[in-house]
DNA sequence: GCCGTTTTCGGCCCGACTGTTTTCAGTCG
């Protein structure tokens, strides 16, 4: 069984706890080995099979026991005895904003709803503002969680959300009232997907800003409007919250608003053990209530004697304990890049010449660009035969000789066959300066197939690097079977670096990956991937991602001067 | 269900907001 099978049973089992109105500190720890299980860089069971189970944080005896017995069996007699007791539509009802597992065991028993199409019959003839503790104000939100639910079609990716919040934060940042800004949430922290954008404020004229933001341009939808809160939906179906707070409390605010939830709870049980308390005014001290710290993040985790915790990394994953020992590691920054290693011209299906590229290249503030245009096979990219390849080095070789401070690289992102084979003969591939493997075919092989195949093109010594390791698009199309401890494992033995592609619909290899490349010492090359020049800005986010997944400076290919990494590709 | 240089039992992060109440429960992040 695999890690994310397992998470999503615990999943199951937690929100049919919580409807059953469970300890909730029992379904808390069901919750965290669902986070666990989700981010574990290997697989479970092979945990299991060297006996350290109960090493892992929040593993006790009791969910070792479960784990075991899925692992061999395949089921979880404790679960299908929860099944049985509760209906499996009302775990579905828990989605529904406004409602929680108290509210769905009401509709239960006191109705008999047990799916959303019987709840919105229920609402539509009025059923539920006549229930205990319930009202007609009440009966109306439901109303509206539906509906915003079956709007709300997930999560909006980094790509999109980003430049959305930068133009709300620079709308209001422009207010006299507003003394300070920032992104929070899980934008803050950069995740490749999120659920809303979460701004706070810093103001003394908290009503003066809710103002502006409720009148912005593009909201559809004001949720609610408060002193200190206030939420909206923007154009598709975007909800954004504005948080704001008096200066004092800022760096505090913006710790408890940025999370992630689990490691805020880390961070309290610390502050708790030493008699402090966090909430987002500031640290106090428990007994005497007296503040200590709060006008700067830095400020609250110094109280703690912990190093400043960049936001990419505050996901409860190791974080703290490394901060705490001083082993942070330095992470990489966008300044560090040196070029781009993966970009198309309209050679293949790009849509810029390369004399384009290069020179928006220059003007980031690159050294080299890797020009990667599709190979022959690729007939709905424009894959370039063998001839139109030897005409782009000549081009390219010309194209250089013009540059100051810059060069091209003459590189290829090669199909790999369904067997592992290329597109082009080595012959080929020895004269160009970077070879990119990639997948664009066969996507249904089983995973010992799947990973052979790309072993075996790691295994050409031409081939420099692996483009999206596990062809996911996100919201389109899931990674292929393959196995990445393997591709980490093949990477540091054939020499061969793997991307991290920084498109907004990949970012692949994602944060969990590049932290196993780093693990392994295979070191990551970025690229945009752009098709265009303008593409080129999805950089951040690549950067983002490599930092979620702690990789610094050293770990990435392309911070490498020119002349370092020509050796680096030779080598 | 987990966990322990204050504990193997009794704790487990913290507050805002809303709607329903007349002091609080439920939900959310």
């Amino acid at each position: 069984m695999r890690n994310s099978e397992i998470a999503q049973i615990f999943q199951d089992i937690a929100d049919i706890l919580e409807i059953k109105g469970e300890n909730p500190f029992r379904v808390r720890a069901y919750h965290k080995i669902v986070r666990i299980l989700e981010t574990l860089p290997e697989e479970i069971e092979k945990v299991c099979q060297r006996g350290e189970l109960r090493n892992i944080p929040g593993v006790g005896e009791g969910l070792a026991k479960k784990i075991e017995e899925l692992l061999a069996t395949g089921k979880l007699a404790y679960y299908e005895d929860l099944k049985k007791q509760v209906p499996s539509g009302l775990v579905e009802l828990l989605a529904i904003p406004e409602i929680g597992p108290k509210t769905v065991s009401l509709l239960y028993k006191e109705l008999g709803i047990n799916n959303v199409r019987e709840l919105e019959k229920a609402v539509k003839e009025h059923r539920l503002k006549d229930l205990p503790g319930m009202g007609p104000k009440t009966e109306e939100n439901i109303r509206r969680g539906i509906e915003l639910l079956k709007k709300k079609q997930g999560r909006m990716l980094l790509g999109r959300a980003y430049p959305l919040a930068q133009s709300i934060i620079e709308r209001l940042g422009g207010l006299p009232e507003v003394d300070r800004i920032s992104l929070a949430g899980s934008l803050r922290r950069m995740r490749e997907t999120i659920g809303d954008i979460d701004i706070l404020v810093a103001s003394r004229k908290p009503r003066r800003v809710m103002q502006v933001f409720t009148e912005l341009p593009g909201v559809t939808e004001i949720l609610s409007i408060g002193e200190t809160k206030s939420s909206i939906i923007m154009e598709e179906n975007l909800q954004v919250d504005v948080r704001v707070v008096e200066p004092d409390s800022f760096g505090a605010a913006l710790q408890y608003f940025t999370g992630s939830k689990p490691h805020n709870i880390k961070l309290r049980e610390i502050a708790n053990k030493r008699g402090l308390k966090i909430n987002e005014y500031g640290v106090f001290e428990i007994k005497s209530g007296e503040k200590i710290s709060g006008q700067t993040e830095e400020e609250v985790y110094a109280t703690l004697d912990l190093s400043y915790i960049p936001p990419e990394l505050r996901e409860e994953r190791g974080e703290i304990e490394a901060a705490q020992e001083g082993k942070l590691p330095h992470l990489v920054e966008l300044r560090d890049i040196q070029g781009d290693l993966h970009v198309h011209s309209r050679w293949s299906d790009g849509s810029d010449s390369i004399r384009e590229l290069a020179e928006a290249a220059g003007k980031r503030g690159y050294r080299y660009m890797a020009v990667c245009d599709h190979s022959q096979s690729l007939k709905v990219a424009g894959g370039l035969s063998v001839d139109e390849r030897w005409k782009q080095i000549e081009e390219i070789r010309k194209i250089n000789k013009e540059l100051k401070n810059f060069r091209v690289l003459a590189g290829a992102e090669v199909d790999i066959h369904s067997d592992g084979s290329l597109d082009y003969e080595d012959e080929l591939l020895k004269e160009l300066d970077i070879v990119i493997a990639a997948i664009h075919s066969g996507f249904k092989q089983n995973r010992e197939i799947m990973t052979g195949r790309v072993v075996r093109a790691m295994e050409n010594r031409f081939v420099h690097i692996i483009a999206h390791p596990t062809g996911r698009l996100l919201h389109e199309r899931e990674p292929y079977q393959v196995d990445v401890e393997t591709l980490v494992r093949e990477a540091r033995r054939t020499g061969t670096f793997l991307e991290l592609n920084a498109f907004p619909e990949r970012l692949d290899l994602n944060d969990i990956h590049c932290r196993q490349a780093k693990e392994a010492g295979v070191m990551v090359a970025l690229g945009t991937d752009a098709h265009h020049q303008g593409q080129m800005e999805m950089m951040p986010y690549g950067v983002a991602t490599a930092r979620r997944g702690w990789l610094e400076k050293k770990d990435i290919l392309n911070t490498l001067s020119l002349k370092d990494l020509l050796k680096r590709l030779k080598g």
